[in-house]
RNA sequence: GGCGGCAUAGCCAAGUGGUAAGGCAGCGGUCUGCAAAACCGCUAUUCACCAGUUCGAAUCUGGUUGCCGCCUCCA
Protein backbone atom coordinates (compact mmCIF):
# COMPACT_ATOMS: atom_id res chain seq x y z
CA UNK A 1 0.00 0.00 0.00
CA UNK A 2 2.64 2.55 -0.43
CA UNK A 3 3.33 3.84 -3.43
CA UNK A 4 6.73 5.09 -4.52
CA UNK A 5 6.95 7.74 -7.49
CA UNK A 6 10.52 8.91 -9.39
CA UNK A 7 10.47 12.51 -8.58
CA UNK A 8 12.05 14.41 -11.18
CA UNK A 9 13.22 17.53 -9.27
CA UNK A 10 14.97 15.10 -7.22
CA UNK A 11 15.98 12.49 -9.66
CA UNK A 12 15.27 9.65 -7.38
CA UNK A 13 12.31 7.15 -6.41
CA UNK A 14 11.02 8.51 -3.34
CA UNK A 15 8.15 7.16 -1.16
CA UNK A 16 4.46 9.16 -1.90
CA UNK A 17 3.43 11.08 1.10
CA UNK A 18 0.62 13.11 0.21
CA UNK A 19 -0.44 16.58 1.47
CA UNK A 20 -3.87 15.23 2.71
CA UNK A 21 -4.10 11.55 3.82
CA UNK A 22 -5.87 9.90 1.57
CA UNK A 23 -6.04 12.91 -0.84
CA UNK A 24 -4.32 12.97 -4.36
CA UNK A 25 -4.18 16.25 -6.25
CA UNK A 26 -2.83 15.79 -9.33
CA UNK A 27 -2.23 18.94 -12.04
CA UNK A 28 -1.40 17.43 -15.82
CA UNK A 29 -0.93 20.35 -18.70
CA UNK A 30 -3.25 19.29 -21.02
CA UNK A 31 -3.68 20.67 -24.89
CA UNK A 32 -3.15 23.15 -26.79
CA UNK A 33 -6.33 23.22 -28.41
CA UNK A 34 -5.11 24.15 -32.38
CA UNK A 35 -4.68 20.96 -33.99
CA UNK A 36 -5.96 17.35 -33.75
CA UNK A 37 -4.23 15.22 -30.75
CA UNK A 38 -1.39 12.91 -31.99
CA UNK A 39 -0.33 9.53 -30.23
CA UNK A 40 2.63 11.37 -28.01
CA UNK A 41 -0.83 12.91 -26.35
CA UNK A 42 -2.35 9.87 -26.61
CA UNK A 43 0.73 8.11 -24.51
CA UNK A 44 0.44 11.13 -21.79
CA UNK A 45 -3.01 10.85 -21.59
CA UNK A 46 -3.12 7.31 -20.69
CA UNK A 47 -0.26 7.70 -18.15
CA UNK A 48 -1.77 9.85 -16.26
CA UNK A 49 -5.20 8.25 -16.51
CA UNK A 50 -3.62 4.98 -15.31
CA UNK A 51 -1.59 6.93 -12.47
CA UNK A 52 -5.32 8.33 -11.47
CA UNK A 53 -6.83 4.77 -11.52
CA UNK A 54 -4.03 3.64 -9.59
CA UNK A 55 -4.06 5.98 -6.90
CA UNK A 56 -8.17 5.53 -7.06
CA UNK A 57 -7.79 1.89 -6.60
CA UNK A 58 -5.66 2.20 -3.43
CA UNK A 59 -8.45 4.49 -1.68
CA UNK A 60 -7.44 7.78 -2.48
CA UNK A 61 -9.81 10.54 -3.17
CA UNK A 62 -7.92 11.50 -6.37
CA UNK A 63 -8.35 15.48 -7.73
CA UNK A 64 -7.59 15.38 -11.26
CA UNK A 65 -7.10 18.63 -13.12
CA UNK A 66 -6.06 18.92 -16.54
CA UNK A 67 -6.34 22.29 -18.14
CA UNK A 68 -7.14 22.65 -21.94
CA UNK A 69 -4.80 25.89 -23.17
CA UNK A 70 -7.35 27.51 -25.24
CA UNK A 71 -5.91 31.18 -26.06
CA UNK A 72 -2.23 31.13 -27.51
CA UNK A 73 -0.21 32.23 -30.15
CA UNK A 74 -0.33 29.19 -32.25
CA UNK A 75 -4.53 29.13 -31.96
CA UNK A 76 -4.64 32.53 -32.54
CA UNK A 77 -2.27 32.07 -35.99
CA UNK A 78 -4.31 28.78 -37.04
CA UNK A 79 -7.68 30.38 -36.56
CA UNK A 80 -6.54 33.47 -38.61
CA UNK A 81 -5.43 31.23 -41.55
CA UNK A 82 -8.82 29.24 -41.38
CA UNK A 83 -10.82 32.83 -41.22
CA UNK A 84 -12.47 31.78 -37.53
CA UNK A 85 -12.38 33.01 -34.61
CA UNK A 86 -10.01 31.98 -32.07
CA UNK A 87 -13.12 30.24 -29.27
CA UNK A 88 -14.44 28.38 -32.18
CA UNK A 89 -11.32 26.81 -33.19
CA UNK A 90 -10.84 25.74 -29.67
CA UNK A 91 -14.24 24.60 -29.49
CA UNK A 92 -13.38 22.54 -32.22
CA UNK A 93 -10.31 20.82 -31.29
CA UNK A 94 -11.78 20.37 -27.86
CA UNK A 95 -14.49 18.44 -29.18
CA UNK A 96 -12.28 15.94 -31.27
CA UNK A 97 -9.91 15.85 -27.80
CA UNK A 98 -13.10 14.34 -26.38
CA UNK A 99 -13.62 11.62 -28.74
CA UNK A 100 -10.07 10.42 -29.57
CA UNK A 101 -9.67 10.06 -25.47
CA UNK A 102 -13.36 8.58 -24.83
CA UNK A 103 -12.24 6.14 -27.63
CA UNK A 104 -8.71 5.28 -26.16
CA UNK A 105 -10.79 4.92 -22.67
CA UNK A 106 -9.23 7.52 -21.02
CA UNK A 107 -11.02 9.09 -18.03
CA UNK A 108 -12.38 12.82 -18.00
CA UNK A 109 -10.19 14.89 -15.55
CA UNK A 110 -11.82 15.75 -12.33
CA UNK A 111 -11.93 19.10 -13.71
CA UNK A 112 -11.18 20.07 -16.83
CA UNK A 113 -10.35 24.34 -16.64
CA UNK A 114 -10.00 26.62 -19.54
CA UNK A 115 -7.28 29.24 -19.66
CA UNK A 116 -9.98 31.58 -20.56
CA UNK A 117 -11.88 31.26 -18.12
CA UNK A 118 -9.44 32.05 -15.32
CA UNK A 119 -8.09 34.96 -16.67
CA UNK A 120 -8.72 36.65 -13.18
CA UNK A 121 -6.90 34.61 -11.30
CA UNK A 122 -4.10 34.59 -13.74
CA UNK A 123 -4.03 38.85 -13.42
CA UNK A 124 -3.94 38.48 -9.59
CA UNK A 125 -0.93 35.89 -9.69
CA UNK A 126 0.90 38.24 -12.72
CA UNK A 127 0.25 41.68 -10.02
CA UNK A 128 1.85 40.10 -7.19
CA UNK A 129 4.60 39.28 -9.13
CA UNK A 130 5.15 42.61 -9.77
CA UNK A 131 4.20 44.00 -6.41
CA UNK A 132 6.94 41.81 -4.76
CA UNK A 133 9.56 42.57 -7.60
CA UNK A 134 9.61 39.18 -9.27
CA UNK A 135 7.80 40.42 -12.57
CA UNK A 136 8.04 44.01 -14.34
CA UNK A 137 5.59 45.29 -17.09
CA UNK A 138 7.49 46.93 -20.92
CA UNK A 139 4.50 49.14 -22.34
CA UNK A 140 1.62 46.29 -22.39
CA UNK A 141 3.18 43.03 -21.49
CA UNK A 142 4.74 41.83 -18.19
CA UNK A 143 7.80 39.44 -17.82
CA UNK A 144 8.89 37.58 -15.26
CA UNK A 145 12.52 38.42 -14.08
CA UNK A 146 14.17 35.24 -13.82
CA UNK A 147 17.46 36.86 -11.92
CA UNK A 148 14.55 37.57 -8.89
CA UNK A 149 13.86 33.79 -8.27
CA UNK A 150 16.95 31.85 -6.70
CA UNK A 151 15.79 28.70 -7.77
CA UNK A 152 15.61 28.93 -11.29
CA UNK A 153 16.35 26.01 -13.27
CA UNK A 154 16.04 23.38 -9.92
CA UNK A 155 13.69 21.20 -12.07
CA UNK A 156 15.24 21.16 -15.19
CA UNK A 157 18.92 20.86 -13.74
CA UNK A 158 19.86 24.46 -15.72
CA UNK A 159 21.72 27.19 -14.66
CA UNK A 160 21.34 30.50 -16.01
CA UNK A 161 24.86 31.22 -16.17
CA UNK A 162 25.37 27.57 -18.18
CA UNK A 163 22.50 28.18 -20.71
CA UNK A 164 23.61 32.14 -21.28
CA UNK A 165 26.77 30.79 -22.94
CA UNK A 166 24.88 28.30 -25.26
CA UNK A 167 22.09 30.11 -26.15
CA UNK A 168 20.19 29.96 -29.09
CA UNK A 169 17.34 32.61 -28.38
CA UNK A 170 16.02 36.04 -30.07
CA UNK A 171 17.43 39.06 -28.10
CA UNK A 172 14.58 41.06 -26.84
CA UNK A 173 16.09 44.33 -25.73
CA UNK A 174 13.24 45.35 -23.09
CA UNK A 175 14.03 41.95 -21.43
CA UNK A 176 16.55 42.30 -18.31
CA UNK A 177 17.49 38.66 -18.87
CA UNK A 178 17.43 36.84 -21.80
CA UNK A 179 15.18 34.17 -19.92
CA UNK A 180 12.85 36.53 -18.64
CA UNK A 181 9.65 35.02 -20.17
CA UNK A 182 6.18 36.76 -20.82
CA UNK A 183 3.96 36.51 -18.45
CA UNK A 184 1.38 39.02 -20.32
CA UNK A 185 1.12 39.66 -23.53
CA UNK A 186 -0.34 42.48 -24.93
CA UNK A 187 -3.38 42.53 -27.80
CA UNK A 188 -2.49 43.44 -31.82
CA UNK A 189 -5.86 44.74 -33.50
CA UNK A 190 -7.89 41.66 -33.86
CA UNK A 191 -6.50 39.45 -31.43
CA UNK A 192 -8.58 37.92 -28.65
CA UNK A 193 -7.71 39.97 -25.75
CA UNK A 194 -8.93 40.63 -21.92
CA UNK A 195 -8.49 43.85 -19.79
CA UNK A 196 -5.51 43.99 -17.40
CA UNK A 197 -4.13 46.63 -15.25
CA UNK A 198 -1.42 46.51 -18.23
CA UNK A 199 -3.88 47.24 -20.99
CA UNK A 200 -5.40 44.41 -22.59
CA UNK A 201 -3.97 41.08 -23.71
CA UNK A 202 -3.54 37.43 -22.75
CA UNK A 203 -2.02 35.05 -20.89
CA UNK A 204 1.47 33.90 -21.32
CA UNK A 205 1.67 30.16 -21.63
CA UNK A 206 3.47 29.36 -18.54
CA UNK A 207 0.92 31.57 -16.51
CA UNK A 208 -1.89 29.93 -17.02
CA UNK A 209 -1.05 26.64 -15.34
CA UNK A 210 -0.16 28.52 -12.12
CA UNK A 211 -3.35 30.16 -12.37
CA UNK A 212 -5.09 27.34 -12.76
CA UNK A 213 -3.46 24.83 -10.40
CA UNK A 214 -3.38 27.18 -7.63
CA UNK A 215 -7.02 27.71 -8.02
CA UNK A 216 -8.08 24.07 -8.24
CA UNK A 217 -5.42 22.55 -5.72
CA UNK A 218 -3.94 24.90 -3.58
CA UNK A 219 -0.85 26.91 -3.97
CA UNK A 220 0.78 23.89 -2.98
CA UNK A 221 -0.41 19.87 -4.22
CA UNK A 222 0.89 16.86 -5.11
CA UNK A 223 1.71 15.94 -8.35
CA UNK A 224 2.49 17.91 -11.63
CA UNK A 225 2.44 15.88 -14.42
CA UNK A 226 3.38 15.99 -17.81
CA UNK A 227 5.63 15.42 -20.89
CA UNK A 228 9.37 14.99 -20.73
CA UNK A 229 9.42 18.12 -23.28
CA UNK A 230 7.98 20.35 -20.67
CA UNK A 231 10.49 20.37 -18.21
CA UNK A 232 12.48 23.28 -19.53
CA UNK A 233 11.34 26.03 -20.33
CA UNK A 234 7.49 25.19 -19.20
CA UNK A 235 7.67 23.43 -15.70
CA UNK A 236 10.37 25.31 -14.95
CA UNK A 237 8.66 28.38 -15.44
CA UNK A 238 5.42 27.52 -13.16
CA UNK A 239 7.69 26.86 -10.57
CA UNK A 240 9.68 29.78 -10.22
CA UNK A 241 6.25 31.93 -10.92
CA UNK A 242 4.65 29.93 -8.44
CA UNK A 243 6.71 29.95 -5.91
CA UNK A 244 8.11 33.75 -5.95
CA UNK A 245 4.45 34.69 -6.08
CA UNK A 246 3.12 32.33 -2.96
CA UNK A 247 6.23 31.79 -1.27
CA UNK A 248 5.40 28.15 -0.70
CA UNK A 249 6.49 24.92 -2.20
CA UNK A 250 4.99 24.68 -5.49
CA UNK A 251 3.82 20.91 -6.58
CA UNK A 252 5.94 18.17 -4.68
CA UNK A 253 6.08 15.09 -7.31
CA UNK A 254 7.05 15.97 -10.64
CA UNK A 255 6.00 13.11 -13.35
CA UNK A 256 7.06 13.24 -16.97
CA UNK A 257 6.48 10.86 -19.38
CA UNK A 258 8.58 9.83 -22.49
CA UNK A 259 8.28 10.73 -25.81
CA UNK A 260 6.64 8.45 -28.80
CA UNK A 261 9.24 7.92 -32.02
CA UNK A 262 7.61 6.37 -35.27
CA UNK A 263 9.76 4.37 -36.82
CA UNK A 264 12.77 5.11 -34.70
CA UNK A 265 12.48 8.70 -35.59
CA UNK A 266 11.22 11.51 -33.22
CA UNK A 267 7.85 12.96 -34.38
CA UNK A 268 7.92 15.79 -35.95
CA UNK A 269 6.36 18.38 -38.44
CA UNK A 270 9.18 18.78 -40.55
CA UNK A 271 9.31 15.01 -41.03
CA UNK A 272 5.61 14.93 -41.80
CA UNK A 273 5.11 11.75 -39.43
CA UNK A 274 2.45 13.11 -37.08
CA UNK A 275 0.46 10.50 -36.37
CA UNK A 276 -3.09 11.43 -35.38
CA UNK A 277 -4.78 9.36 -32.78
CA UNK A 278 -7.90 8.92 -35.14
CA UNK A 279 -5.85 7.84 -37.99
CA UNK A 280 -4.34 4.81 -35.79
CA UNK A 281 -7.48 4.07 -34.25
CA UNK A 282 -8.64 3.63 -37.81
CA UNK A 283 -6.77 0.33 -38.05
CA UNK A 284 -5.76 -0.68 -34.66
CA UNK A 285 -7.87 -2.09 -31.59
CA UNK A 286 -8.13 0.81 -28.89
CA UNK A 287 -7.24 -1.42 -26.18
CA UNK A 288 -4.35 -2.52 -28.13
CA UNK A 289 -2.90 1.38 -28.59
CA UNK A 290 -3.14 1.04 -24.82
CA UNK A 291 -1.39 -2.05 -24.08
CA UNK A 292 1.26 -0.78 -26.48
CA UNK A 293 1.74 2.20 -25.05
CA UNK A 294 1.91 0.53 -21.35
CA UNK A 295 4.01 -2.20 -22.42
CA UNK A 296 7.21 0.19 -21.93
CA UNK A 297 8.19 2.24 -18.92
CA UNK A 298 6.36 5.42 -18.61
CA UNK A 299 9.29 7.32 -18.35
CA UNK A 300 11.20 5.52 -21.31
CA UNK A 301 11.36 6.58 -24.93
CA UNK A 302 8.65 4.11 -26.74
CA UNK A 303 8.91 3.50 -30.96
CA UNK A 304 5.97 3.26 -33.07
CA UNK A 305 5.69 0.36 -35.15
CA UNK A 306 3.42 -1.54 -37.51
CA UNK A 307 5.16 -5.02 -35.82
CA UNK A 308 4.72 -3.37 -32.86
CA UNK A 309 1.56 -2.66 -32.57
CA UNK A 310 0.16 -5.89 -34.44
CA UNK A 311 1.71 -7.56 -31.68
CA UNK A 312 -0.13 -5.29 -29.25
CA UNK A 313 -3.07 -6.76 -31.02
CA UNK A 314 -2.08 -9.84 -31.02
CA UNK A 315 -1.29 -9.79 -27.01
CA UNK A 316 -4.91 -8.01 -26.63
CA UNK A 317 -6.53 -11.43 -28.57
CA UNK A 318 -4.61 -13.70 -25.97
CA UNK A 319 -6.00 -11.78 -22.77
CA UNK A 320 -9.29 -11.86 -24.51
CA UNK A 321 -9.25 -15.40 -25.16
CA UNK A 322 -8.75 -16.64 -21.60
CA UNK A 323 -11.86 -13.90 -20.33
CA UNK A 324 -13.81 -15.57 -22.97
CA UNK A 325 -13.20 -18.93 -21.85
CA UNK A 326 -13.87 -17.85 -18.24
CA UNK A 327 -16.55 -16.32 -19.06
CA UNK A 328 -18.74 -19.45 -20.98
CA UNK A 329 -17.68 -21.82 -18.47
CA UNK A 330 -20.40 -23.56 -17.31
CA UNK A 331 -18.99 -23.37 -14.13
CA UNK A 332 -18.48 -19.51 -13.25
CA UNK A 333 -21.29 -17.64 -13.62
CA UNK A 334 -20.91 -13.90 -14.48
CA UNK A 335 -21.10 -11.76 -11.38
CA UNK A 336 -19.82 -15.21 -9.28
CA UNK A 337 -17.78 -13.14 -6.38
CA UNK A 338 -14.88 -13.81 -5.56
CA UNK A 339 -12.94 -14.13 -2.13
CA UNK A 340 -11.86 -10.60 -1.41
CA UNK A 341 -8.17 -9.65 -1.06
CA UNK A 342 -7.33 -11.05 -4.66
CA UNK A 343 -4.81 -13.83 -5.33
CA UNK A 344 -1.18 -14.11 -5.91
CA UNK A 345 -1.10 -12.67 -9.06
CA UNK A 346 -2.94 -9.52 -8.06
CA UNK A 347 -0.50 -9.34 -5.28
CA UNK A 348 2.76 -9.39 -7.92
CA UNK A 349 0.15 -6.71 -10.01
CA UNK A 350 0.26 -4.40 -6.88
CA UNK A 351 3.71 -4.63 -6.15
CA UNK A 352 4.82 -3.58 -9.68
CA UNK A 353 2.56 -0.85 -9.73
CA UNK A 354 3.65 0.70 -6.52
CA UNK A 355 6.83 0.81 -7.85
CA UNK A 356 6.66 3.80 -9.89
CA UNK A 357 4.31 2.53 -11.78
CA UNK A 358 5.71 -0.78 -13.80
CA UNK A 359 2.95 -1.14 -16.02
CA UNK A 360 5.21 -3.20 -18.27
CA UNK A 361 6.06 -5.71 -15.12
CA UNK A 362 2.48 -5.24 -14.19
CA UNK A 363 1.24 -6.48 -18.19
CA UNK A 364 4.31 -9.58 -17.58
CA UNK A 365 1.96 -10.38 -14.71
CA UNK A 366 -1.41 -9.89 -16.05
CA UNK A 367 0.01 -12.65 -18.58
CA UNK A 368 1.97 -14.90 -16.40
CA UNK A 369 -2.21 -15.04 -15.12
CA UNK A 370 -3.56 -16.09 -18.45
CA UNK A 371 -1.43 -18.55 -18.47
CA UNK A 372 -2.44 -20.39 -15.21
CA UNK A 373 -6.00 -19.88 -16.43
CA UNK A 374 -5.70 -21.14 -19.54
CA UNK A 375 -3.36 -24.25 -18.06
CA UNK A 376 -6.82 -25.16 -15.21
CA UNK A 377 -8.74 -24.79 -17.96
CA UNK A 378 -7.15 -26.95 -20.26
CA UNK A 379 -6.45 -29.91 -17.95
CA UNK A 380 -10.13 -29.93 -17.05
CA UNK A 381 -12.11 -29.30 -19.57
CA UNK A 382 -15.01 -31.07 -17.88
CA UNK A 383 -16.09 -30.75 -14.45
CA UNK A 384 -14.38 -28.64 -12.27
CA UNK A 385 -13.77 -29.29 -8.75
CA UNK A 386 -14.93 -26.47 -6.21
CA UNK A 387 -11.31 -25.72 -5.34
CA UNK A 388 -10.70 -25.16 -8.85
CA UNK A 389 -14.04 -23.11 -9.66
CA UNK A 390 -12.96 -20.96 -6.88
CA UNK A 391 -9.50 -20.48 -8.34
CA UNK A 392 -10.68 -19.69 -11.17
CA UNK A 393 -13.55 -16.94 -9.68
CA UNK A 394 -10.95 -15.30 -8.43
CA UNK A 395 -8.41 -15.86 -11.50
CA UNK A 396 -11.35 -13.57 -13.37
CA UNK A 397 -11.69 -11.31 -10.59
CA UNK A 398 -7.98 -10.56 -11.04
CA UNK A 399 -8.03 -10.61 -14.94
CA UNK A 400 -10.63 -8.04 -14.65
CA UNK A 401 -9.63 -5.72 -11.97
CA UNK A 402 -6.10 -5.46 -13.29
CA UNK A 403 -7.77 -4.77 -16.74
CA UNK A 404 -9.72 -2.04 -15.11
CA UNK A 405 -6.07 -0.30 -13.97
CA UNK A 406 -4.63 -0.69 -17.47
CA UNK A 407 -7.62 0.37 -19.34
CA UNK A 408 -7.93 -2.69 -21.17
CA UNK A 409 -10.91 -5.10 -20.89
CA UNK A 410 -13.55 -2.63 -21.04
CA UNK A 411 -15.50 -4.83 -23.42
CA UNK A 412 -17.60 -7.76 -22.96
CA UNK A 413 -15.01 -10.88 -24.39
CA UNK A 414 -18.02 -12.20 -26.22
CA UNK A 415 -18.27 -8.62 -28.37
CA UNK A 416 -14.79 -8.09 -28.55
CA UNK A 417 -14.54 -11.43 -30.76
CA UNK A 418 -17.55 -10.23 -32.45
CA UNK A 419 -16.51 -7.02 -33.30
CA UNK A 420 -13.00 -8.36 -34.60
CA UNK A 421 -14.98 -10.48 -36.43
CA UNK A 422 -17.21 -7.81 -37.84
CA UNK A 423 -14.45 -5.80 -38.85
CA UNK A 424 -12.57 -8.55 -40.61
CA UNK A 425 -15.41 -9.35 -42.52
CA UNK A 426 -15.81 -5.98 -43.99
CA UNK A 427 -11.82 -5.83 -44.88
CA UNK A 428 -12.16 -9.42 -46.38
CA UNK A 429 -15.60 -8.58 -47.80
CA UNK A 430 -16.95 -12.16 -46.92
CA UNK A 431 -20.38 -12.60 -46.46
CA UNK A 432 -21.28 -14.20 -43.14
CA UNK A 433 -24.10 -15.85 -43.64
CA UNK A 434 -21.81 -18.07 -46.49
CA UNK A 435 -19.45 -18.66 -43.98
CA UNK A 436 -21.84 -20.27 -41.64
CA UNK A 437 -23.55 -22.44 -44.97
CA UNK A 438 -19.64 -23.42 -44.83
CA UNK A 439 -19.19 -24.50 -41.61
CA UNK A 440 -22.42 -25.96 -41.63
CA UNK A 441 -21.70 -28.36 -45.11
CA UNK A 442 -18.16 -29.32 -43.43
CA UNK A 443 -19.97 -30.34 -39.98
CA UNK A 444 -21.79 -32.88 -41.92
CA UNK A 445 -18.66 -33.71 -44.04
CA UNK A 446 -16.63 -34.27 -40.62
CA UNK A 447 -19.52 -36.20 -39.40
CA UNK A 448 -19.68 -38.93 -41.92
CA UNK A 449 -15.79 -38.64 -41.82
CA UNK A 450 -15.64 -37.22 -45.22
CA UNK A 451 -12.02 -35.29 -43.84
CA UNK A 452 -11.33 -34.89 -47.44
CA UNK A 453 -14.50 -32.72 -47.83
CA UNK A 454 -14.14 -31.15 -44.42
CA UNK A 455 -10.48 -29.91 -45.80
CA UNK A 456 -11.20 -28.73 -48.95
CA UNK A 457 -14.24 -26.53 -47.40
CA UNK A 458 -11.63 -25.02 -44.47
CA UNK A 459 -9.11 -24.48 -47.44
CA UNK A 460 -11.64 -22.87 -49.38
CA UNK A 461 -11.99 -20.18 -46.06
CA UNK A 462 -9.24 -19.88 -45.43
CA UNK A 463 -8.26 -18.78 -49.11
CA UNK A 464 -10.86 -15.89 -47.99
CA UNK A 465 -8.82 -15.61 -44.53
CA UNK A 466 -11.71 -17.22 -42.75
CA UNK A 467 -9.78 -19.47 -39.99
CA UNK A 468 -11.57 -22.32 -38.23
CA UNK A 469 -11.69 -23.45 -34.31
CA UNK A 470 -12.95 -26.97 -33.91
CA UNK A 471 -14.00 -26.51 -30.02
CA UNK A 472 -15.94 -29.36 -28.35
CA UNK A 473 -19.11 -26.64 -28.39
CA UNK A 474 -19.23 -26.52 -32.11
CA UNK A 475 -16.82 -24.72 -34.43
CA UNK A 476 -15.76 -20.71 -34.35
CA UNK A 477 -14.13 -18.92 -36.82
CA UNK A 478 -12.22 -15.97 -36.95
CA UNK A 479 -10.47 -13.90 -39.61
CA UNK A 480 -6.88 -14.21 -39.45
C1' G B 1 28.76 24.39 -25.85
C1' G B 2 25.35 23.17 -21.34
C1' C B 3 21.96 19.47 -19.08
C1' G B 4 19.91 14.61 -19.12
C1' G B 5 18.80 9.61 -20.75
C1' C B 6 19.70 4.87 -23.00
C1' A B 7 22.74 0.24 -24.53
C1' U B 8 19.50 -6.93 -21.72
C1' A B 9 18.10 -13.16 -26.70
C1' G B 10 16.05 -12.81 -33.91
C1' C B 11 12.56 -8.44 -32.43
C1' C B 12 10.00 -5.67 -28.21
C1' A B 13 10.88 -5.46 -23.07
C1' A B 14 11.01 -5.83 -17.14
C1' G B 15 14.65 -6.18 -13.79
C1' U B 16 19.15 -0.57 -9.33
C1' G B 17 23.70 -5.82 -4.90
C1' G B 18 22.10 -12.30 -4.47
C1' U B 19 22.64 -15.33 -9.37
C1' A B 20 18.24 -13.10 -16.12
C1' A B 21 9.88 -11.54 -15.76
C1' G B 22 6.70 -11.23 -19.82
C1' G B 23 5.19 -10.62 -25.12
C1' C B 24 6.14 -11.54 -30.46
C1' A B 25 8.66 -14.73 -33.88
C1' G B 26 11.07 -19.81 -34.36
C1' C B 27 11.75 -25.10 -33.29
C1' G B 28 10.08 -29.78 -30.81
C1' G B 29 5.94 -32.06 -28.17
C1' U B 30 0.65 -32.76 -26.01
C1' C B 31 -4.34 -32.22 -27.79
C1' U B 32 -6.84 -32.85 -32.82
C1' G B 33 -9.10 -37.16 -38.29
C1' C B 34 -5.77 -33.05 -39.87
C1' A B 35 -5.68 -28.11 -38.31
C1' A B 36 -6.64 -23.74 -35.25
C1' A B 37 -6.57 -22.23 -30.16
C1' A B 38 -4.42 -23.55 -25.59
C1' C B 39 -0.72 -25.97 -22.79
C1' C B 40 4.39 -28.18 -22.02
C1' G B 41 9.63 -27.98 -23.41
C1' C B 42 13.79 -25.55 -26.02
C1' U B 43 15.93 -20.69 -27.68
C1' A B 44 20.96 -14.83 -23.32
C1' U B 45 26.38 -19.32 -18.36
C1' U B 46 24.86 -13.90 -19.89
C1' C B 47 23.12 -8.16 -19.71
C1' A B 48 27.88 -2.61 -25.48
C1' C B 49 33.32 -2.68 -24.10
C1' C B 50 37.49 -2.12 -20.36
C1' A B 51 39.04 -1.62 -15.40
C1' G B 52 37.56 -1.26 -10.15
C1' U B 53 34.56 -1.91 -5.37
C1' U B 54 32.26 -6.44 -3.12
C1' C B 55 31.81 -12.96 -0.47
C1' G B 56 28.69 -11.74 -4.64
C1' A B 57 27.15 -6.73 -10.05
C1' A B 58 22.94 -6.54 -15.68
C1' U B 59 22.42 -3.74 -11.19
C1' C B 60 27.54 0.47 -7.58
C1' U B 61 32.30 3.54 -9.20
C1' G B 62 35.73 5.33 -13.08
C1' G B 63 36.81 5.18 -18.20
C1' U B 64 35.75 3.90 -23.60
C1' U B 65 32.38 3.36 -27.69
C1' G B 66 27.59 3.91 -29.87
C1' C B 67 22.55 5.90 -29.95
C1' C B 68 18.88 9.46 -28.33
C1' G B 69 16.38 13.68 -26.03
C1' C B 70 16.09 18.78 -24.05
C1' C B 71 18.30 23.76 -24.24
C1' U B 72 13.11 27.09 -29.85
C1' C B 73 6.45 25.75 -30.20
C1' C B 74 5.96 20.69 -28.67
C1' A B 75 2.99 15.10 -24.94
Amino acid sequence: MSIRIYNTLTRKKELFEPLTPGQVGMYVCGPTVYDSCHIGHARSAVVFDVLGRWFEANGYAVTYVRNFTDVDDKIIRRAAELGMDCKTLADRYITEFYADMDALFVRRATIEPKATEHIDDIVRIVSVLIEKGAAYAVGGDVYFAVDAFDGYGKLSGRKLEDMAAGARIEVDARKRNPFDFALWKSAKPGEPSWDSPWGPGRPGWHIECSGMSSRFLGRTFDIHGGGKDLIFPHHENEIAQSEAAFGVPFARYWVHNGFVNINHEKMSKSLGNFLLIRDILATYHPEAVRLFLLGNHYRSPVDFTRQAMEEAGVALEKIYGAMARLDTHRNIVPGQAPAPGGGQHWHRFSRAMDDDFNTAQGIGVLFDLVRAVNRTLDVTDGELSPGQTALLVAARSDLQRMGDILGILNCDAHDFFEGKKAQGLEQAAVDPAWVEQMIAERRDARKEKDWKRADEIRTLLAEKNVILEDRPDGTGWKIG
